[in-house]
DNA sequence: ATGCCCTGATTAAACGTTTAAGCACGCATA
DNA sequence: TATGCGTGCTTAAACGTTTAATCAGGGCAT
């Protein structure tokens, strides 16, 4: 039955004009030998006549689909939507579609995720593996995003380093015992970030580190963390390496009457929607995401070549050296020196208005 | 050049076997007249050489892509998760792949992103449209996922509902003067909320709207929004319309000393990912996003037909009559009866410890 | 005047699938 | 025995593009 398709095709053109198919497709295309006059009037003609290639037939023809896929480990964690925008964007930018697909923090579906990606042939996808997740070889050019420390990794923000810059902050406040807090201990991103806290905030200063999956496997998911018996014990900054992590730990405090930042400093990790907005704004660590996507991107059509001849070579990872893309420190209200007269628990919140926020320019 | 696909096609089976590549079509997708051993050899042989179809072919000759394209107002929001994973989910439980666009709540990108999606090829599309926009005749079919109030509306959470169950749960607490929270006025879900509220509040109960957007103009992005003060005036209940305004006023009571939920209720909407695990947790109403995605999937693969002859009546909006789907309250620690002794502000932050979260079973 | 190269175009095949149309054969009916 | 029909398969065309191969013609050197 064929289904017409919409609009004219190269064909229509071709007739309209009295030429060959093959010279529109050249002529568009830029490739063949064709004189420049006959190209301006096939533009023309092409724009007169509205025509939309068949990106079927040419994917038919060359066996590429101008389409890239996206792989998470879970489209519900909160910092999706920044690498989705971001992956989106670039990939847009580069005249590339952006194909989801979802693992749902499970290994086997993502392994699922990437087939029927392959299936429905993709020129590369951009993977942004299930913590601890090695990727096995695909068959086509793949862009890992997690951690430079991670294996086979392509692009990432550089997170030890952000850790460092966090820790040095809260160091130089004048904190010198920090609870360190984190979700999941297998996490290669988490691990690096905590390590990069250890060393910016220095030998002189006490940490701990606490996973809250550890609590939550014995007091059930959602449970308190019991960070005011931390204050109590004389920490006095809680340093999450995730800002989902730190709005927990601030709410927890300001509920057990602990002020941030009179009393305890938080600070959180990724810059998160509701960072800026919660009372106090929370202090964290932003990645440049445009930076890290569009690095990703380049590397993949890097990888996909302009002929793909030498695909061999290059089809398994796409970069041999990881890129790192410097984090940013922006610090708001939720940080600030160490209280340093009395228990911090007796220094209760004070009844003063809230700080402003942040404004943005 | 022309790349060589990895896998054999149809001809190889076909040739394997000794019969021709027609039957080897109609034997894999049932539609033509084959013998019943025959179709077995040959599905058998199928999965022997690992056969995968080629999309483009398949799409070049039908029509088909087996793509939809899934169009976001603003991909940063926070909300965004839950509608992609379970859009992906349902589009690839049916056997398409999604596509996504991002308009970067922008009018204009809305119009390119829906382009680039249609020179693509996608079969239909889900748009959940900038606020207030109204989606113009595209040339495919299309699900519409906003509110039921929106004209063309195709599938959506009844907000209303929501709204006014939210609005029964205060009252029954006994809250007689409720502070009503949205951020923009121009939002048709927002709107659609706020008036469900307002009903299932009654007539007995003063309430007033508190538009963020407009004390932001005024106050610059993240300023406080004065809660303390209406808490002061005698509000009691902090009714937000979207749980990232229940969080800022969460956290900007507690920050002034107001004690949640003894002293006020706070609550939201959607049961973002926050929710559950702040201080105290957020009580708030949960869209089905599972059962809306397949509704809209549903519709659109109704919309895009059998054999596409009947898609001239369709191609416009998919359904006449907009599917609400029921909301559901969630009731954490944020709500509970006024307090009804002196005034609340007298009430300061209680020196206990935070009540449990609750734990999923 | 012949041969050669360069330019600007054309022709034709190919990518892998779907599907309308056709064909041969066996079986039942007239 | 001829007619007709349903079954099971084949043939061939088509979808719209890309691209290798070819070709006609003009300018230039020999």
């Amino acid at each position: 039955m064929a289904i017409p398709r919409s609009g004219p095709n190269m064909s229509a053109i071709a007739a309209a004009l009295g030429v060959s198919a093959a010279t529109v497709s050249n002529a568009l295309s830029g490739k063949g030998r064709v004189s420049p006059e006959l190209i301006e009037r096939i533009r023309a003609k092409a724009a007169e006549l509205g025509y939309v290639p068949s990106l079927a037939a040419r994917a038919l023809r060359t066996g590429r689909t101008g389409v890239l896929g996206l792989v998470l480990p879970d489209i519900a964690n909160p910092l999706f939507p920044q690498i989705a925008q971001a992956i989106e964007n670039a990939a847009s930018n580069a005249g590339y579609g952006v194909l989801i697909a979802d693992s749902r923090g499970d290994v086997a579906r993502q392994t699922e995720a990437i087939n029927r990606l392959l299936e429905r042939g993709v020129d590369g996808m951009v993977i942004v593996p299930r913590r601890g997740t090695r990727i096995a070889d695909v068959g086509c050019p793949v862009a890992v995003i997690d951690t430079p420390s991670t294996p086979g990794n392509t692009v990432a923000a550089d997170h030890w380093d952000g850790g460092a810059q966090m820790g040095r902050h809260l160091s130089s406040l004048g904190h010198r015992k920090v609870l360190l807090i984190g979700t999941s201990a297998s996490s290669n991103v988490q691990n690096d970030r905590i390590g990069g806290l250890k060393a910016g905030l220095g030998a002189g200063v006490e940490c701990e580190v606490l996973w809250i999956e550890k609590v939550e496997a014995a007091g059930g998911e959602g449970c308190p963390l019991g960070l005011a018996e931390r204050a109590e014990a004389g920490f006095t900054a809680f340093a999450a390496v995730s800002d989902l992590s730190a709005l927990r730990a601030l709410t927890e405090l300001q509920r057990a009457g602990i002020g941030v930042p009179e009393a305890v400093s938080v600070t959180g990790f990724d810059d998160l929607v509701w960072s800026p907005v919660v009372t106090p704004a929370l202090t964290t660590m932003r990645m440049d995401m445009a930076a890290i996507a569009d690095l990703a991107i380049a590397a993949l059509i890097r990888a996909i070549g302009p002929e793909g001849e030498a695909e061999e070579a290059l089809a398994g990872r796409v970069a041999s050296e990881t890129d790192r893309v410097p984090m940013q420190l922006v610090i708001r209200q939720s940080t600030g020196a160490p209280y340093s007269g009395g228990t911090p628990n007796s220094h209760a919140q004070p009844p003063i208005k809230p700080t402003a926020g942040e404004h943005k320019s």
